[in-house]
DNA sequence: GTCCACTACGCAAGCGCTTGCGTGAACCGA
DNA sequence: TCGGTTCACGCAAGCGCTTGCGTAGTGGAC
């Protein structure tokens, strides 16, 4: 069972192995009857093709690679998820291939570490270097990006300046001033943009708004709930506190809020706070953020490049722009005063007595935080 | 370049195919001159070989498949990250595989998706049929699992009754008798055992403490915040409250905190919290919780894996025993007083004027949350 | 100088599948 | 009834690599 042959199958249904082939394959020109004794042989012998012997006779690996720079992080993790259904339905198979540094980065492009081995790949977030895209297009397969875009590739990705710029406008429309941003390390090594954009579209808030950047308004970390925090208390080590503070993902939001909790800073009372993502914990958290649907831009370029690697002729190249919407909790108010209403003690401030507790029965219908606690919600949607 | 095969190298290096592949294998027999010619040659086409002939010929695919019921939970992305990095430096591929529902776990066992597909195969937290188990045996490649154990496959699991039976235990210890359980629906059709092992540790810490296990102390609902929250209105809907939670997960006990806070009880002061897992915005919320270490696991068992694939004979299977701690934060207090000490408003409960922000000085040597908020930290080890 | 045991390498047969080309049989109209 | 199509399928040549076996060439012992 585990090695029959389609000599096998072809013995079994009493014709040769290219009748075999042509029939599993649904190639034309072959008699109904032919057909059905043949499926029946493959079936009762639990036949299935040798993916070894097919590739080395058409050169098709029915394999494309997702390349990520993380993969435990929300972002990476989601659209991971997204890409695998996409790439599955389309009946190839995913490979995961982690860079973790710059160092492994050389060996999966410049080395043809993906050479003969995926019919496409996806990139992640990559910044490419040149002589990196050169060993891309060298691999001639379809190549797909997320969160870039290159010349020639596939792409899908959000507006980050935009986005990061009206998340800041919305500070600014509260009417802060002095608005802190909590970013990426401009300096890593792996050279990611989406720091860097974010903080353009922080720049070119405050610049029409008549802003001044200061520098000392600005703190770095990575992108995770420690490196928000870490950056946060910098920010509150400093001479002059912001009034708001525009985190580039909602991870180092999570960390802001934290540190300002911890200094017994109020939020939105003292600090507004904006995040970007809309991770699943921040309808917990109430924070106010710049939401983008992460799965489902690993499904649509997932299925971009399922769709360039079975068609015939491979495709023109297409350049997708996700949407983003503000979506406005509770970490966000006008500054010097309190929010008009809050839905409750969502940010920890009353402490009603247990009596308040849900009157009896069992199903008490209170759902889910993003819904119950989302009385001041509000959206606005970029391209 | 894109296709330079083993007789090109052969052909500039003056030998023959095979001992082109004899030496690129490290095959002896070979004059040190000849070695060198040819790996001159290879380089200098930038040869490399195409994967499927070799698995063609050989039979061995280089090649590991992971399949697991989520890709995007934290539990299951962390595993992966450590996973691959194993599997990387084993020199395999690795092939991901998300089983949905029972449909597709019907396609990936029964059918023959993975046959001559790969080398090796690990499950993630999938409680198998006899017939996978058949199935997956039929494969003829070593199996391994997390999270689950079947005779004859190699595992890595923790303890999930022992450590969680100690969880509640910690909670026996602080003087709780009124002690709830959010957990896993025990129905759920992939019939998970992690929510039941889980559940048993909890009513054997119950019993250990001659206390009752009453159902109306029981709330189900998925491995989520979301889930979390709703049990817990359950639970806060009924005649009886608890004093004390057990959560299955860290990411059930966020979503009993924001519940438990959106009704005005104080943890710990009204009510306990444990969770299970130590996520990474445990220590964020000060959530005691039962550690493991689950990038750990994917390393261990990825190095498994790759030895057994690796190996001519293959090895005997073994059954590891990842460890867990508890770890104590502030979600814990004995029953009906405050807790001892409280470092800082880690609650949320005392606001300090923000003339108490950290002095001067731009690097406040304020660590992550971890290192400053663990004064009452305390570790206990299970096997 | 002969014989033998190595050494270092080439030959060729696969691995299991696809596919261009070829061919016998069935089928058509005349 | 017959030549020409069309249909349905078989042949065999690969795809690029591995490997068992065979064999020149080399060196040493006699």
């Amino acid at each position: 069972m585990a090695k029959t042959t389609i000599r096998d199958v072809a013995r079994l249904a009493g014709v040769s192995p290219s009748t075999v082939s042509r029939s599993l394959r649904g190639i034309g020109g072959l008699s109904a009857g032919t057909v059905s004794r043949i499926k029946e042989a493959a079936e009762h012998l639990g036949y299935s093709v040798s993916p070894a012997a097919y590739r080395l006779a058409t050169g098709r690996t029915g394999t494309v690679a997702v390349v990520m720079p993380y993969i435990t992080r929300w972002f990476f993790a989601e659209l991971l998820g997204g890409l695998e259904k996409a790439v599955r339905e389309g009946g190839l198979d995913l490979l995961l291939y982690h860079v973790g540094d710059t160092a492994m980065r050389q060996q999966y492009f410049s080395s043809g570490l993906l050479r003969k081995r995926v019919d496409g790949v996806v990139l992640v977030t990559l910044a490419l270097t040149e002589p990196e895209v050169a060993a891309l297009r060298a691999l001639d397969v379809p190549v797909c990006m997320v969160g870039a875009a290159v010349e020639g590739f596939s792409s899908i990705r959000i507006d980050d300046v935009e986005s990061a710029r009206s998340a800041v406008q919305h500070l600014v429309n509260l009417g802060h001033t002095d608005i802190a941003i909590i970013s990426g390390d401009p300096h890593e090594p792996m050279h990611f943009t989406v720091p860097l954009h974010r903080r353009a579209g922080y720049h070119e808030a405050l610049a029409s708004a008549g802003l001044m950047a200061r520098p000392e308004l600005e703190a770095h970390g990575p992108f995770t709930v420690e490196g928000g925090y870490s950056a946060t208390v910098k920010l509150l080590g400093r001479r002059k506190l912001p009034t708001a503070i525009f985190a580039e993902c909602d991870e180092m939001a999570f960390g802001a809020l934290r540190a300002l909790e911890r200094v017994g800073l109020r939020v939105p009372e003292d600090v507004s706070v904006v995040g970007f993502d809309d991770h699943p914990m921040s309808s917990y958290f109430g924070l106010t953020t710049m939401a983008q649907d992460v799965a489902d831009q690993g499904r649509l370029i997932g299925e971009r490049l399922v769709e360039a690697v079975m068609a015939p002729a491979e495709p023109r190249p297409v350049q997708l722009n996700a949407p983003t919407h503000l979506v406005v909790r509770h970490t966000t108010a006008a500054v010097g005063r309190r929010p008009e209403r809050r839905s409750g003690p969502a940010g920890g401030r009353t402490r009603p007595s247990p009596s308040k507790l849900p009157p009896g029965g069992d199903e008490q219908p209170a759902g889910p935080p993003e819904l119950t606690g989302a009385r001041q919600r509000r959206k606005e949607t970029i391209p």
